[in-house]
RNA sequence: GGGGAGUUAGUUCAGCUGGUUAGAACGCCGGCCUGUCACGCCGGAGGUCAGGGGUUCAAGUCCCCUACUCCUCGCCA
């Protein structure tokens, strides 16, 4: 007379939760078999739900048709078992929670076999992405992806109440919208009921919170999905989670100071870590200088010098020419040291070589300083001037054995490959692990870049966030002269070497957005086609207005340490935005198109 | 679009300067086992060496092309 799981006998505990004070307790479990011992005898099985794990022990004894059955586990099934929690005396594991108890089944169901799997379902990761990506489904059995995706599940719920609790409402808006130049790539999705028409995918719900703004709904957040048909990283998917809000009659103070108390409380929740607050700030110009991009990872020190100058001074008569021709043709020059006690070998600095050479790097200009200030192993070591030598020296603040790294030519060039080449050693040197924040969090707020970018393709200026954020007052001269010294109320929140999110004040005055325009190139006409709806909603009495979008995804692998943002997302995509499991995406048939107006032309092979 | 790494049993990997029948561990199947927790012992099955082409007496190994996965520059907040 078997029991009746389910329809009878419910599930009263989870697989991580019985200890020993739960001895003797008549206990019910469901979960799947995640180890075996089959002593013939007794037979013991780890039986995994998402709590933990919980050993069962099948015993003739106790039940001999249970046991019986209990032979035939494998891994993988999925069984329903009552029976009694006792205790295991001096053989505890202590590698299990649960470890002191474990349950004498009295009966045991199997609700489905299973196959054995294609890989194991273990913590270690050791599969290859591929074969985890095509069978998601068992990869997200395993508990470190488990509780990443907990984790997720935990933070959008924080978020939620901690930004209604701070007079946010949560709004949704639209994902098909009108196509809108400038910025990510749009998907396309064609409108049957329009032919030739099509909507695009949002890439973020920027228009539409700022006309909820206009409404007066003064404090608007979304933990919205958002699309971009760019090409994909370790830390991006073509469509990711935004924490986005925007808030009216704010100052960029204010919107730093919600993002602050937001994410010191998510640190605490999850991980019981104090974030001090306020976090620091740094302008956008030094974070360039000092470490070549604008999301510097602040865990480590091998700061970049900027020798422009002091090339440009010693002019030709230097003696190394290459820098100065790069100084000349309106490069830069940028060095970093590696201090003497994280000596490289050759063989080392030249594979740094081959590392920087693949981002574009014509080479790595290298120096050994010795005792007297000497400069050995280096290209420059029998031109150089004493006197640039010394300068150079001072300037990086070199110390005997110390390696000098130079990187000199197109700014934009030189500032990646340093910023690169710094973060890549800092890894190698063992300065920070190769993932996972090492229990440190360095936050920042990178503040006041340029309004513009100047396109070198395109020869004009161009917005480098987007064509509705608010100039400084004191830069508005040169809106019309100057472009490229116009500082704007834009901001990015940066961890540990990832921008964690931006956003911005807004423009709300009509004049200064028709002269941003006006730098931009862009004809009233041209701005009314693409920008109407918004241009015309701002003269209705639109209030002042700032907002910032957080990316949820890369927030939550950073506070899970996960190696990967794929280890977040719960199905995600591959690096050519397929998707391993469904076959996404797929072809469709000729009636399919005919019905949305499509034609389809792939490239000939 | 460019650069780099990779693809060998179900899984993770080994396979040297090209040379007989491509190995190991785990998993799987069969048998034994009442205190294991990486259980143990005995036996067994399992391979389109990613796909295609080439060089060679002979290719997992050398060359070329293609596909896929990952990292990255460009691109993208």
């Amino acid at each position: 007379m078997a029991v009746r799981f389910i329809s009878e006998v419910k599930r009263t505990h989870t697989c991580g939760e019985l200890s020993a004070k739960d001895i003797g307790k008549e206990v019910v479990l469901f979960g799947w078999v995640h180890n075996r011992r089959d002593h013939g005898g007794a037979v013991f099985i780890d039986l995994r739900d998402r709590e933990g794990l919980t050993q069962v022990v099948f015993e003739p004894g106790i039940s001999k048709e249970t046991h019986e059955l209990a032979g035939s586990l494998r891994l993988e099934y999925c069984v329903g078992i009552q029976g009694k929690v006792v205790s295991r005396g001096h053989q505890v594991n202590p590698k299990l929670k649960t470890g002191e108890i474990e349950v004498r089944a009295t009966e045991l169901t199997i609700f489905n076999r299973s196959e054995p799997t294609p890989f194991p379902i273990e913590d270690r990761i050791d599969t290859s992405e591929e074969k985890r990506l095509q069978y998601r489904y068992l990869d997200l059995r395993r508990a470190p992806l488990q509780r990443s995706i907990i984790a997720r599940s935990r933070a959008n719920q924080i978020t939620r109440t901690y930004l209604t609790e701070h007079g946010f409402l949560e709004l949704e808006t639209p994902f098909m919208g009108k196509y809108t130049p400038g910025g990510a790539r749009n998907f396309l999705v064609p409108s049957r009921l329009n032919p030739g028409k099509f909507y695009a995918l949002a890439e973020s719900p920027q228009l539409y919170k700022q006309l909820f703004m206009v409404s007066g709904f003064d404090r608007y957040f979304q933990i919205v999905r958002c699309f971009r048909d760019e090409d994909l990283r370790l830390d991006r998917q073509p469509e990711f989670t935004q924490i986005d809000l925007e808030m009216s009659f704010v100052s960029q103070e204010d919107v730093f100071a919600v993002i602050e108390g937001l994410i010191q409380r998510l640190w605490k929740e999850l991980l019981g870590v104090d974030v001090p607050i306020p976090f620091p700030r740094m302008d956008y110009d030094e974070s360039m200088a000092r470490y070549g991009n604008d999301k510097p990872d602040l865990r480590f020190g091998l700061e970049h010098v900027v020798l422009t100058d002091l090339i440009a001074r010693h002019g030709e008569a230097g003696g190394v020419p290459l820098m100065y021709e790069a100084v000349k043709n309106k490069g830069i020059v940028k060095a970093m040291v590696i201090p003497a006690d994280k000596p490289l070998s050759r063989a080392e600095t030249d594979k740094l070589e081959e590392y920087v050479k693949g981002m574009g790097a014509a080479g790595l200009g290298r120096a050994k300083v010795n005792e007297s200030g000497e400069w050995t192993q280096s290209p420059f070591s029998k031109t150089i001037t004493p006197a640039l030598r010394t300068a150079i020296n001072e300037a990086v603040k070199a110390k005997p054995g110390d390696l000098i790294l130079f990187q000199f030519g197109r700014e934009a060039m030189v500032h990646t490959v340093m910023a690169n080449l710094r973060v890549h050693l800092a890894k190698k040197l063992g300065l920070i692990p190769e993932y996972g924040s090492g229990g440190v969090w360095k936050f920042l707020w990178v503040v006041n870049p340029p309004l513009f970018e100047y396109d070198e393709d395109a020869k004009a200026w161009v917005a480098a966030h987007h064509a509705f954020t608010r100039p400084h007052d004191d830069s508005l001269p040169y809106l019309e002269s100057d472009p490229g010294r116009v500082k704007c109320w834009r901001y990015d929140v940066v961890l540990n070497g990832f921008e964690l999110g931006g956003g911005s004040i807004r423009l709300h005055d009509p004049k200064v957005q028709a002269q941003v325009f006006r730098a931009l190139g862009i004809s009233d006409e041209e701005a009314r086609n693409k920008f109407g709806f918004l241009l015309d909603a701002l003269k209705y009495g639109a209030p002042p207005h700032g907002g910032i979008a957080l990316g949820m995804d890369r927030l939550v692998m950073l506070l899970t340490g996960a190696e990967s943002l794929r280890d977040v997302v719960a199905f995600p995509k591959t690096q050519k935005g397929t998707d391993l499991m469904t076959g996404a995406p797929g072809e469709v048939d000729e009636r399919q198109l005919r019905e949305v107006y499509v034609k389809s032309t792939p490239p000939a092979k």
